[in-house]
DNA sequence: AACTATTTATAAGA
DNA sequence: TTCTTATAAATAGTT
């Protein structure tokens, strides 16, 4: 949808890229949360830029704001110990309701299940921190080669014009010189420019 | 865009709400998948139905792709290498997401251990591709796994909510059917509501 | 950042 | 569900 189609790859031109990705991710969120409204479901958009920045919608609110209700949650659960004995308690006493042997395992599940989630969900925290640590230490190595080399070329250049100025004098001094005797026609300087070609 | 346009909020008629979640789920992969190959970024997009049903797009594949591609690029590393065995070592302990914490400390062994030599540039921009794939599926999987407790929670909520409306009908009940000697003034769903506010 | 010519998505209907 | 089509919305190229 614009002026003309466009073939689904690679934009080439940064800055053009920059400015569609800029478009195309609010795009992106504002369907996110359109589908979320009117479908009354929960969607999580995660973009991470080649730069590494991470954008990010959810329907539920952000990554801080989840932990929070986690950290609320727990420490709910902790103080209520005894009102759940106290509930379960009761539902012994008054086991001929029927609803009541479902709702004590309602209770049971609300602090099993998200208990166990919170476990596996800190492995992952853990992991994910893990794999930027690694990720930025790559970059970095990758980086660092990346110099190393250009820096080798640059030596490399150095070198050949140095070797270039020592050609050119000898190329003077046998103009000016008479004797055609000395076999430096035979460029030694060849070797070098052949590692560089 | 469509015939009419519609106002942003829950659709009330549940076959239409299910037809244009189905449609715009499929349309907003569909953004995704552009965003990421024109700009050439990691997407993931997670929606979760009221029914508790997954519906996930990413730019990076499924787990499973990504553990093929680390199986693939240690192998290669693994035939390189004089030492097959240690490489292949390298390869199973990290065949699984649990064993992945200690990845960094795999990485620094290969970049300054004794195949650090052997390990080009071509390399090191393979294993940051494959650091930040897995970067994105673990951090996607995190949110995923936020979302679906918060999920679990708001459903379980609703639930007690329902059982309680039956518990006070029955009390109800109770208290005209018999004489008022049942102590059933203090209500039990109480404890249950505490739990949750 | 705005502006539009176009393309694309999709709401309603079949 | 699937298709069709009128219309709303997104956006590519431009200023």
């Amino acid at each position: 949808m614009g002026r003309k189609k466009v073939e689904l790859k690679r934009i080439e031109n940064k800055s053009s890229r920059q400015v569609t990705f800029s478009k195309r991710r609010n795009g992106l969120f504002k369907k996110a949360r359109e589908l979320s409204v009117l479908c009354d479901v929960q969607v999580a958009v995660l973009v991470f830029s080649s730069s590494g920045k991470l954008y990010e919608f959810s329907s539920v609110g952000s990554i801080t704001s989840i932990l929070k209700h986690y950290m609320s949650h727990f420490k709910k659960m902790a103080t209520s110990s005894k009102d759940v004995n106290h509930a379960k308690a009761y539902c012994d006493k008054h086991a001929n309701l029927k609803s009541l042997p479902e709702l004590q395992l309602m209770v049971e599940r609300i602090l099993e299940g998200p208990y166990a989630m919170e476990l596996a969900l800190s492995n992952l925290v853990e992991l994910e921190k893990q794999l930027q640590a690694t990720l930025t230490y790559v970059r970095a190595r990758k980086i660092q080669m990346m110099l190393e080399s250009v820096k080798s070329l640059h030596d490399q250049e150095k070198m050949l014009k140095e070797e270039n100025q020592l050609l050119e004098k000898q190329i003077e001094a046998m103009k000016n010189g008479t004797d055609s005797d000395h076999p430096l026609c035979h460029p030694p300087q060849q070797t070098t420019l052949s590692l560089l070609k």
